[in-house]
DNA sequence: GTCTTGTTTTGAATCGATTCATTCAAGAAC
DNA sequence: GTTCTTGAATGAATCGATTCAAAACAAGAC
């Protein structure tokens, strides 16, 4: 009687004197068996320490119990987050969550995609970095969907949850306005990320609606050095011509902004306010806490992983839904009133 | 002839006109088999899109080609930088990672345990939560074998990859006296965490050497709000029982710190020097930018996975060992010499 | 032309859990 | 006492890739 390593059902059965058949009911479907037969065999499985080969099981029934999450970075929180929300849903189905990251590398986004139709997931969250959409449709016809997660599904073709960037921006500056800003900035780059892109586009639709220009700072990235980049260049402006109100495309570019400003002994807000975009953990933990635009980050996973389960579920009668979030401010000392 | 969804090795078999043992032998030895069967096999596949059914494959060959591991906190940049270094060397050895999150949630850490030994993968990558270490032995002889992260190994059963805490707190609190503070001050706790003990041990020991007492400030837990907390508590301290140096047993701890500081009109470092624990991202990042004591966190990983990969490849051969790493001093801002 | 040796190719057996058509048992109905 | 009904239990067939012993083939050696 085989025990420990390698113990299989079949062997649990014998101990327990009943067929295999009956096993794997208690296993799966443990009210169509009887009292004494189910505890019998429940006690066969302890004194084996047996445990249930997930690869025979989901070879025979043909179905993984599994997503597959792709961000484009991990060690970014808002995708932490974002996982997070997808992982408590995916638990809730009884469903594991196997996350992945792109690293923001077209080849190693690639080779994910291929780790999960081997693994045959239930289906995929995915960020896209690269040109990828024609390869999901592709896997949806072999029986694995994908939602959009952070990202505007351009065509009716996918389920998506984003959220609207362009209103995010305009909160912002209609933000900077109302405390008296009179000569605002952008800080944000490059502008072929779409985020980026719409971020600027309600900024500087909010500024003309306020009858006030928009100084632009256009940036090659939106790390935290290039922040503080500006931020030095920002202080060697004439004082009359250096903007009194930064909206900044992301926290880490608004932190280098802080940093820079301190170093240089421009007050925050009294000289120059700033508003972030993320609302990052560290925005209010900053020396001077950080107004920013907030995302419903664990909101976006939930939801995400939702419409997924809902294709997953219902397959023929599925509808692609295109969910928006709104994002919302957070307004802490850097921006407090003058 | 069945075409995308489901096609199986026997289908590419019959396209191409051979055996499926050639087929298997295509994708798994490919220099065994002749330049012409290899291209036409491979000509088939493509063109039927077959995708190799990974349970299949794993429940055949009883090896899964993957790995687990089990983090207190997936949103804790200092675990996803640990889990990318283990992520690499996984890759070097064509296995993937699934990466979980027991949120220090015992019934979880057992929930993943489970799921683990489910899906038989070939070693698990574990930073402890509960009562496992047992349970872990279990798995072993199951042929599942464990690396502990971020924990010394107490017993030889296992290999462990860790950091010299109490040197990280004697080099903390070196640091600060060389600078010149003459009432140093711990800031930390639970003291039943070990880290939070080792170092704080660490920087008494190195205290009682330069013949200075420490202060202590005991919190219940290491997040931000506590700093703020204790920082508010020593601004009302009178201005000569107050603290000259901190040393905080996290960054978190020491960002509450100095927030409370700058809002107090405390100056950094000039009244009061912190030094932090960790080096995270926004360490540097700060208004003023802080001292910290860093851990080799991708490193930490891939030697957790390296020693993993020894058990896994050279079972009976193996000897545990315990990698220590010696935590090094960044200094910042914050300790400035005055 | 036969024998060796080495290289390719073949295909039936196999991994372990699930499925489902079938058998069995026991009580209900007549 | 016989037939029905219902719920429980059975076990052979199955999922799809890998393995490996055996067969087929090729290239030299003599």
């Amino acid at each position: 009687m085989p025990t420990g390593p390698g113990a299989k059902l079949a062997d649990v059965a014998a101990l327990a004197g009943v067929s295999v058949g009956t096993v794997s009911n208690v296993l799966n479907r443990p009210d169509q068996v009887s009292f004494d037969k189910r505890s019998r065999v429940l006690a066969a499985i302890d004194q084996l320490g047996f445990v249930r080969n997930e690869s025979a099981r989901s070879l025979r029934s043909g179905s993984t119990r599994s997503l597959g999450m792709l961000v484009l970075d991990v060690r970014n929180p808002f995708f932490t987050d974002v996982a997070l929300g997808a992982e408590n849903v995916a638990e809730d189905h009884k469903h594991s969550l196997i996350l992945a990251n792109s690293a923001e590398n077209a080849g190693r986004e690639q080779a994910y995609l291929d780790l999960f139709e081997q693994q045959r997931v239930q289906g995929v969250l995915i960020t896209p970095f690269g040109n990828v959409l024609e390869r999901l449709e592709k896997m949806r016809t072999r029986g694995i969907p994908s939602v959009l997660v952070d990202r505007l599904a351009s065509t009716d073709q996918f389920c998506s949850v984003s959220v609207d960037d362009v209103a995010g921006g305009a909160t912002a500056l209609d933000h900077l306005v109302s405390i008296g800003a009179v000569r605002p900035a952008f800080v944000g780059g490059p502008f072929t990320l779409q985020q980026v892109e719409d971020r600027y586009r309600g900024a500087a639709d909010a500024a003309q609606r306020a009858g006030l220009p928009l100084q632009l700072f256009e940036t090659p990235d939106l790390k935290f050095e290039r922040g503080r980049q500006i931020g030095d260049l920002m202080w060697n402006l004439q004082p009359a011509k250096r903007p009194d109100a930064v909206f900044a495309a992301n926290d880490q570019l608004a932190l280098g902004l802080l940093q820079s400003f301190a170093a240089n002994g421009l007050r925050v807000p009294e000289d120059i306010a700033i508003v972030g975009f993320d609302d990052i953990d560290f925005a209010s933990q900053s020396s001077i806490p950080l107004s920013s635009i907030s995302q419903p980050r664990q909101l976006i996973g939930e939801r995400a992983a939702q419409l997924l389960f809902d294709e997953i579920d219902d397959e023929p009668g599925h509808v692609h839904s295109q969910v928006v979030f709104t994002p919302e401010l957070v307004a802490r000392q850097s921006t407090l009133r003058r």
